[in-house]
DNA sequence: AATTGTGCTTGCTAAAAACAAGTAACATTT
DNA sequence: AAATGTTACTTGTTTTTAGCAAGCACAATT
């Protein structure tokens, strides 16, 4: 569906050629930050992903080796996603992108404090999420 | 041209509101990371972006406030782009999508001894960034 | 045996990007 | 001062991607 065309040898523009579009860093987020690990859960997450857009990122992603899945014991027709080692080295930059958005969206429900808290501990929130995908795959 | 709607209240997905596509961040890379600061310069930076792709994203990130715009005194035609405060806090996110690319890119012409120079001093090369940003506005 | 839940695919429409060309303002060269 | 070049775009068309609605296979539940 989407296909992947490397652009330049940036880093940068390389890694935007595998995550630059709206979605891609949502189901990473999910996956990563929140406790999401199937189909129906990316889905639901309030954003409104459309289900072939959804599927196709799902693919791209374990392709690329950012995400893998492993069929569900206990609902075999679930497939259980989780962050590879590669993956959960795009922690720091979703926290990035969070700090961002939480300090500069006008309507943010994050308050100063909060957020003051977590510039603060920065290596201990990406150190708690890795470690607890680690713990999930 | 791209319309902007905001999908949900996580302050990742809003900055993927903004930032979620493959041209925004390479253009706020030329200013704030390469030396680049008129259009001329981000259309020719290698990865080919489009002219009315490029001309709508600098009218989005100057309206959002990211990027700010003068005419230039040596060149009246010319309009010399350069970030705002709101946008050099995008600086530590892009670093994260350089070493990320870096680390990852298996045509990657950064060797692993640079890599790990970057990582130990990410603070101050974030500062470096910053400061020249502000220098340059 | 019938219904529901889950993870998709398929077909169609709408939006955005890619491509090609043109234009307006200023700058430079002749 | 006229012609040519440079810069920053806009406009129109084609191609690609996203959005939406429906459907389908398989498993689990009733």
């Amino acid at each position: 569906m989407r296909k992947i065309v490397k652009r330049s040898d940036c880093p940068i523009s390389y890694s935007l050629d595998l995550l630059g579009d709206k979605w891609t860093i949502l189901i990473l987020r999910d996956i990563a930050l929140g406790d999401k690990h199937f189909y129906k859960d990316f889905f639901e997450a309030g954003e409104g992903i459309a289900t072939n857009v959804l599927a196709d990122r799902l693919r791209m992603l374990e392709e690329v080796g950012i995400i893998q899945s492993k069929p569900y014991e206990k609902k075999k027709n679930m497939k259980y996603y989780s962050m590879t080692k590669k993956g959960t080295e795009l922690i720091p930059m979703m926290i990035e992108l969070w700090v961002w958005g939480a300090k500069h969206d006008p309507e943010s429900s994050v308050s100063e404090k909060t957020l003051d808290e977590r510039l603060l501990n920065r290596e201990e929130i990406i150190a708690h999420y890795k470690a607890k995908s680690i713990g999930e795959e």
